[in-house]
RNA sequence: UCCCCGAUAGCUCAAUUGGUAGAGCGAGCGGCUGUUAACCGCUAGGUUGUAGGUUCGAGUCCUACUCGGGGAGCCA
């Protein structure tokens, strides 16, 4: 009698004859052999099937069956180093519960375009599985942390009556006859409870109608955010370090499979423990003017420069290598692919030999008192191979509810972590500020209105406390972890600007 | 809001200075006893994003629009 189980626990059923049940990955067959590749979710298995006299319609069959038909198969299981993930399926029967014709999504190359349109689909592909798989895991690794070190969760209301940051990018809702926002944070009301229970978090789906089309942006987005009171700038910093050192190893250490799949460089995050490194606001800025920051852009840009060249060469060696006379058909197709992937890759750096001039333009004119933009964050982390805080901004690039800092007025007691390898920011936080009277200051100076904060300005009326906290947005950190180009792959159903399908 | 790039078969792409729209994959059929995005042969598959314009002739040049990709600003 057969044993259900699935295709992770092969290893412990070698010999025995066991049943999976799954999908059609690809097959293979010849005159005398299937080879099925099985896909159950857990993992992919080779099935193999031999034809024989007894067999032969069976062996039609599974000839027959399209990608992606759902199969209960039962089987021997064998150690063979041939096969995928070294264990194999000797089949004994199969049953067909649909046979599937025309799968949309082949094992060949598609476009970005047709993959977002069968995103429904195309996360059964082995990276996108892989990918959502990690991204549980981190957010299991979120939760754990800071449950572990006895925060409570606070679910924080997505419906908003008012704006939490800048007020331009709120996505707007019909309540009823009233305007209402989507939340693009859960902060205000994080500190209400911090109050209750000292030390709270929220995590949830965040919005920001931002009109931005990159590959770093998303228009709903996950947030955590932990507040913790009777803290300032120094226990709020040490919490951001100790918790991302502590998602990154958890993820390194149950996902290896899966990041080397996703080609990723492990030792980069072998790497990321404490401690990270720390600077100002004021320091950053002198880095950007500096020898530093200069000889940074402009081996960044040798660098594209020669890769360019190289590619350039690379595509038309190829190229005529393709259609030169006697070339073989797989032999062709191969070079397709490299010239395809060479020139998108062309395409990256002939836009990096485009921007880095103005990238080097833009940070030798920055001037203290503007944010930093994304080029100066992609060289700042890029000088550094550990994650950077930078800390100390001047109050007008960040939000009203930062602590003006007590030395320098100039500047709030605020952070941002960058990411390594040009990632950017993945958090933002500060200590917040508990004085009632200059934060009522420093709203009359950002134009808002007190009557919707009258809740918010309560909390420092009734029993103030010097406090703080963060946000991680997930999505950036996954992107990082992963070592993905783009954003879009770390969410199951990607929202962005022009995309809301399927 | 602004700048750059793109749209050709179901998919990924070719098509020389403007001159008969092709290939691979996928699909269908046949072959092959260990394949690894298997391979080999045959078959079917097209109003070249839309609307105009230039020209004897437009996939190719021009204009507008639509959709998509990347970036700036803004941000996690």
């Amino acid at each position: 009698m057969a044993t259900a189980t699935t295709i992770a626990k092969l290893p412990k059923h070698v010999g025995q004859t066991v049943t999976l049940s799954g999908w059609l990955y690809n097959s293979r067959s010849s005159g005398k052999l299937a080879f099925l590749i099985l896909r159950d979710g857990t993992g992919l298995c080779q099935c193999v099937l031999e034809k024989t006299d007894a067999n032969a319609e069976l062996f039609q069959t599974a000839k027959r069956l399209g990608q992606e038909s759902s199969l209960v198969v039962d089987g021997q299981v064998r150690a063979d180093e041939r096969a995928v993930g070294g264990y194999e399926l000797i089949v004994g029967d199969l049953r067909v519960v649909q046979n599937v014709e025309g799968y949309p999504i082949s094992p060949k190359a598609h476009g970005t375009e047709f993959l977002m349109n069968h995103r429904h689909l195309w996360f059964r592909s082995k990276r996108q599985w892989a990918i959502l798989r990690v991204r549980s895991t981190l957010v299991d690794a979120i939760r754990r942390f800071y449950n572990d070190r006895d925060f409570v969760l606070i679910d924080t209301p997505i419906f908003a009556p008012s704006a939490g940051e800048g007020a331009q990018t709120l996505f707007e809702a019909d309540y009823f006859g009233d305007t209402v926002y989507l939340a693009q944070t859960g902060q205000l009301y994080v500190e209400a409870a911090m109050m209750a229970h000292r030390k709270v978090y929220c995590f949830g789906p965040t919005f920001r109608a931002e009109k931005s089309k990159t590959r770093r942006h998303l228009t709903e987005f996950w947030m955590v955010e932990p507040e913790i009171a009777y803290a300032d700038l120094d226990d709020v910093i040490e919490l951001a370090e100790d918790f991302v050192c502590e998602i990154v190893q958890r993820v390194l250490r149950d996902h290896r499979a899966e990041l080397e799949l996703l080609g990723r460089d492990l030792n980069k995050l072998e790497n990321i423990t404490k401690p990270f490194y720390r600077m100002t606001y004021s320091d950053a800025v002198d880095l950007l003017h500096g020898d530093r920051a200069r000889e940074k852009f402009e081996s960044d840009l040798a660098a594209a420069k020669s890769r360019v060249e190289q590619l350039s060469k690379e595509i038309n060696e190829k190229e005529a290598e393709r259609t030169a006379q006697g070339t073989k058909k797989w032999k062709v197709e191969k070079l397709a692919q490299e010239i395809a992937d060479a020139r998108e890759e062309l395409t990256d750096a002939e836009e990096l030999v485009r921007n880095i001039p103005h990238h080097m333009e833009l940070a030798a004119n920055f001037e203290w008192g503007s944010d930093l933009g994304g080029s100066d964050e992609t060289v700042i982390a890029r000088l550094h191979d550990r994650p950077v805080f930078v800390t100390h901004y001047p109050a007008a690039c960040k939000a009203f509810y930062m602590k003006r800092n007590l030395n320098d007025p100039r500047v709030l007691d605020c952070f941002d972590l960058l990411a390594p390898e040009g990632y950017g920011e993945i958090i933002g936080g500060s200590q917040r500020e508990d004085d009632l009277d200059i934060l009522l200051e420093r709203m009359k100076e950002e134009n808002l209105d007190t009557a919707p904060y009258e809740w918010y300005l309560d909390l420092r009326r009734y029993g103030t406390v010097p406090h703080g906290g963060y946000g991680l947005g997930v999505e950036r950190t996954l992107a990082w972890i992963c070592g993905l180009k783009h954003i879009r792959e770390t969410i199951p159903f990607a929202r962005m600007m022009g995309r809301i399908y399927p």
